[in-house]
DNA sequence: GTTGGCTCGATTTTT
DNA sequence: TCGAGCCAAC
């Protein structure tokens, strides 16, 4: 079972299972297989394999790492290990636990963007925004909020070392964040971080703690690096009796410090628990050394230092392109030539990725693939949750799965005509103060006759007569709000496609709130991620926030925008720390490849990405790519064809000499 | 109160 | 380009 594997990663395998260990992992060391086989040698070892609890930091990682370990425990392990992200094993527990946490059963959880404009209604509620001083935007309010649940440290802490600027606003955000706890409680509704302070008060409580814990025999957590303070609780809760927990992660790849992650609970691990095993995985088998050697470098100028190196194990292979093209246009097409060149050479689509800081640097590339027929998939950047008529659709079946979700009703009210933000406000009053259900009260006085049939149509859907399982359930709610969906969004068939879709992804469920759960915790990336990729025998390109390509490799890697402001993003810039995480996002994006690395750098920007005027700045290569950097690659310009050059018009021009006279003006 | 038309401004990364 | 916020007409 452990045949395959080297001397380190065997070690880390088969470390003990009665203290802590900590595995530190670079980029391509084997991680997975290293992982896999430890779930496999601690089966072997007589642990129950669901005994073992796998937290990972997507679910794609969870489902990978378990299947893998079943095949190679093979057929006679019984049972199958528990794995998820941390906020999905939350969500369950707390579905378990819902009315010992003082919870409504049916409590809906409140996706980022509803979180907002919960928030932002209790802003406006208290007045904040008086609009004689400034005042943080929802989105900033939900970022500090969620900062200091997260770090469990004071507001006024969090604001002075983070967001300095609205540091003076303390007192009435402080008020803001109080009354937002209490109405999500009010209402049912947890958002991200509940999911975990929750979980976290579980393990943390005397009796209920113990029956959790006593649940497993050992704790894998993956990705270590990006874990906050809430979740090092958790584990080290989980793990306090039996000792069994194993981390795995490289602070050379810590990139979510935006989100309370904080890489030294990583480094540290060893001083929080004394008896710690530490393993080291060095040898890297992905990247040829043309390329581990680019990244190692890069690595050298990481602050904090890390002080391992990767040894490369692969022979060979070619060095980095740095390509630098005129403008964005340019990039676009450079890099399509080199992903269908690459193409033609035999290597699949799907062994090729386009990687990117933020998800619009690839619009450019994303119209010209779509020119040539180049099919691709697009991960990370907006989420199609947060598109108007998904959020819509999602409202109903919140409400029809919550009757508390007022926000949800506020939303789907003013889908309604004649219904608008001050009327939908006063029904769902009206119909609180009744203490009634919503449903069965409807309509109220304050419902215009406009609003009442179709009104009428949609509760009947939301509360079906007998009882329904999730997709039906779903499908009956489509069906009422179809026509309010179409009024509002004219011409637009590919929008209600969309819902058709989703409306038959809960055919998978029981219950609706199930569901709608799965759906913000875990939901679909792109229009058409439900159905899976798109055509699973179809070979596609990958083009991916380099975020969400962390834990992924390929043959081949273009990274776009190399230049100042995109890598490093300028928005990071304010601070030194700020720089050292974009040049971990940068070390991550380059140790992505396997054998092909190429990196575009266009020349020139335009200040308006899709503008009409041709208003534009040079760019600077990115400060990254110094010296020694450089060194390890090769920079070329990429040749665009002039299209009215001779050889592009085809025939050899004539040679006879061509002038021009302009004598007759001047007579 | 609602709705449609208008201008203006801002734009990371994600469970 | 897209959304948020403002204004005027119904």
């Amino acid at each position: 079972m452990l045949d395959d594997l080297n001397e380190e990663q065997r070690g880390a395998a088969t470390a003990s299972m009665h203290r802590p260990a900590v595995v530190l992992a670079g980029a391509g060391t084997g991680k997975t297989t290293t992982v896999t086989a430890r779930l496999a040698w601690l089966v072997d070892e007589g642990l129950a394999p669901d005994r073992l609890l796998l937290l990972t930091f997507t679910r794609r990682a969870a489902r990978e790492m378990v299947h893998r370990a079943r095949q190679r425990l093979g057929p006679r392990s019984g049972g199958t290990v528990v794995g998820g992200t941390f906020h999905s094993v939350a969500h369950r527990l707390v579905r378990f636990h819902a009315e010992q946490l003082g919870l409504h059963e049916s409590f809906t959880i409140l996706d980022p963007s509803d979180a907002a404009d919960l928030v932002d209604v209790v802003r406006e509620d208290l007045g904040c925004a008086d609009g004689t001083r400034r005042f943080p935007r929802k989105t900033t309010l939900v970022d500090i909020y969620s900062r200091t649940v997260n770090t469990q440290r004071p507001l006024s802490d969090v604001l002075t070392t983070w967001f300095p600027w609205c540091s003076d606003c303390c007192e009435s955000m402080a008020e803001v964040f109080r009354t937002y706890v209490a109405e999500k409680r009010r209402l049912g509704l947890l958002d991200f971080d509940d999911l975990l302070l929750y979980w976290a008060a579980l393990v943390g409580d005397d009796r209920t703690g113990r029956h959790i814990t006593s649940r497993f025999d050992h704790v894998l957590v993956d990705e270590y690096q990006d874990v906050n303070a809430i979740q090092v609780a958790i584990t080290d809760a989980l793990a306090a009796q039996h000792r069994g927990l194993t981390v795995v992660g490289d602070d050379m790849q810590a990139i979510y410090s935006f989100r309370a992650a904080d890489p030294s609970h990583l480094t540290d691990f060893p001083s929080r628990h004394p008896d710690a095993q530490v393993l080291r995985l060095e040898c890297n088998y992905r990247s040829t050394r043309p390329i581990l050697e680019l990244s190692n470098t890069l690595a050298e100028r990481a602050r904090p230092p890390v002080r391992r190196r990767l040894r490369a194990s692969r022979p060979g292979g070619c060095r980095a392109e740095l390509v630098r093209c005129r403008d964005e246009a340019g990039e676009a097409t450079a890099v399509a030539d080199a992903i269908v060149a690459l193409h033609e050479e035999g290597l699949a689509l799907r062994e090729q990725a386009v990687l990117v800081r933020t998800a619009h640097h690839s619009d450019l590339l994303e119209l010209e693939l779509a020119r040539r027929h180049v099919p691709f998939v697009k991960y990370g950047g907006l989420r199609y949750l947060d598109t108007a008529h998904v959020k819509d659709f999602l409202a109903a079946l919140r409400a029809a799965s919550n009757v508390h979700d007022t926000p949800s009703w506020f939303r789907l009210l003013q889908l309604l005509d004649g219904i608008g933000p001050a009327r939908a406000r006063r029904i769902i009053d009206e119909l609180a103060c009744a203490d009634v259900n919503l449903a069965d009260a409807w309509p109220t006085p304050s419902v215009p006759e406009s609003a009442r049939e179709a009104g009428s149509r949609v509760l009947r859907a939301i509360r079906p007569s007998h009882e329904v399982r999730a997709g039906a359930h779903a499908e009956l709610v489509l069906h009422a709000i179809e026509p309010l969906i179409r009024a509002r969004y004219p011409h637009d068939t590919s929008r209600l496609d969309d819902l058709r879709e989703l409306a038959a992804a809960a055919s998978g469920f029981v219950q609706l709130v199930d569901f709608v759960s799965d759906l913000v915790l875990d939901g679909p990336r792109s229009s058409g991620d439900l159905a899976g990729p798109p055509h699973l025998d179809d070979d596609y390109l990958v083009i991916s926030t380099i975020h969400s390509a962390k834990g992924l490799e390929w043959d081949a890697v273009h990274v776009l925008r190399v230049t100042d402001g995109a890598i490093p993003s300028d928005m990071a810039l304010s601070d030194s720390t700020g720089l050292d995480e974009e040049r971990r996002v940068f070390y991550v994006a380059l140790t992505r490849a396997r054998r092909v690395l190429r990196m575009s750098a266009p020349d020139r920007y335009y200040h308006r990405p899709n503008g009409r005027d041709d208003a534009y700045g040079y760019t600077k290569l990115s400060r990254f790519l110094d010296a020694a950097v450089l060194e390890h690659a090769d920079t070329i310009r990429s040749a665009e064809p002039d299209p009215l050059a001779p050889a592009a018009l085809g025939a050899s021009p004539p040679s006879r000499r061509v002038e021009i006279d302009l004598d007759a003006l001047w007579r």
